[in-house]
DNA sequence: TATATTTGTAAGTGAATACTCACTTTTTGT
DNA sequence: ACAAAAAGTGAGTATTCACTTACAAATATA
């Protein structure tokens, strides 16, 4: 990968993430990244190429994240971890970008892509079943479901306080 | 409002909520409406306009949806019927149009439009109050979040069921 | 060093876009 | 009945879009 396509990628990413897919033009993300427009073309095929590579990173990216909850064993932990991914959010501008652009997305595509979030839901199904919750697979949704609702509000909502809530939900779960 | 407004006004809906707004062509609409592409910038001037049109429409619906609940009394009933706002969504085809374009266009306009959510934070918080729960605000949200996450569920993902969903929220706040 | 391959550019292409304009038809008020 | 206003049309316009092509520079391989 040269340094080129790495703007590419980057500009493309930021972009994608503030203005949509459609909505961004291959001339623009050329611009931003400094490069001619025929480069992108050259290097990822089409426009949608060049999302498909951004999203291919971006699952990778997951994964990592992912399996740090999915190898914990403290049950506690699991749903800790698992609501601490809402403020990892916010940490650096590059990781942010990507989760938004992974919300935003799947209302553009009309795909919610349930299949990255399966390891999550059984690690949170297993870790409601150790602490004996009734309905552990309706609890770990119920969860993800908060966290999703959650998000949205972050990154559409200016001063929306992620802390508090999520401070509140891990009393809820006796955190 | 003539005729051919009305059908201008529905089509656009159907198209922005399947396609998103930026790009539903004007073009699209027209030929969908059965209408020349020039009334709809007569009657709406611009292609915001239309946007907005819709959406003002879709503000007065919202209204009359929560004041049913706002005018509750009984707070179980208030989280009740906040639930079945859910399963309200799937009844016809134009009311989850309605649904869909307000969800999708928060994305693609990236605001959250708190303000228009104000009423039923109230009446939620109002109905926890008088429940006894700890931090009645923050149960308040979090409801709306959880909402928000199986909304998003139901939309993009064909085969979500929806209304086991919400059997097991109202299992939980013991309805 | 010679050559083949990859990386990069600049100037195109046709199709699609939001919007305008000159015009005709229909509706409305008197 | 008639004039004025409103509703509606269809063929434009300039611009932007994703993408192509012909060619040059850089890099790898022999």
């Amino acid at each position: 990968m040269t340094e080129k396509q790495e703007n590419i990628l980057i500009a493309a990413l930021e972009l994608f993430a503030m203005e949509g897919f459609k909505s961004t033009s291959t001339s623009k993300v050329a611009k931003r990244a400094g490069v001619s427009e025929g480069l992108i073309f050259r290097h990822f095929g089409n426009k949608d190429g060049l999302l498909e590579a951004i999203l291919k990173l971006g699952e990778e990216k997951a994964r990592v994240l992912f399996a740090d909850i999915v190898l914990e064993s403290d049950p506690k932990e699991v749903i800790r971890k698992t609501l601490n991914l809402g403020q990892n959010m916010s940490k650096n501008p590059v990781e942010a970008d990507f989760w938004k652009l992974q919300f935003k997305i799947k209302w553009e595509m009309e795909e919610y892509g349930a299949h990255k979030m399966e390891p999550m839901v059984m690690a949170l199904t297993a870790a409601f079943t150790k602490l004996g919750y009734d309905e552990p697979d309706m609890e770990a949704h119920m969860l993800l479901h908060v966290l999703d609702g959650m998000a949205a509000r972050f990154y559409l909502q200016k001063d929306f306080d992620m802390a508090s809530h999520v401070t509140f939900m891990e009393k809820k779960y006796g955190l």
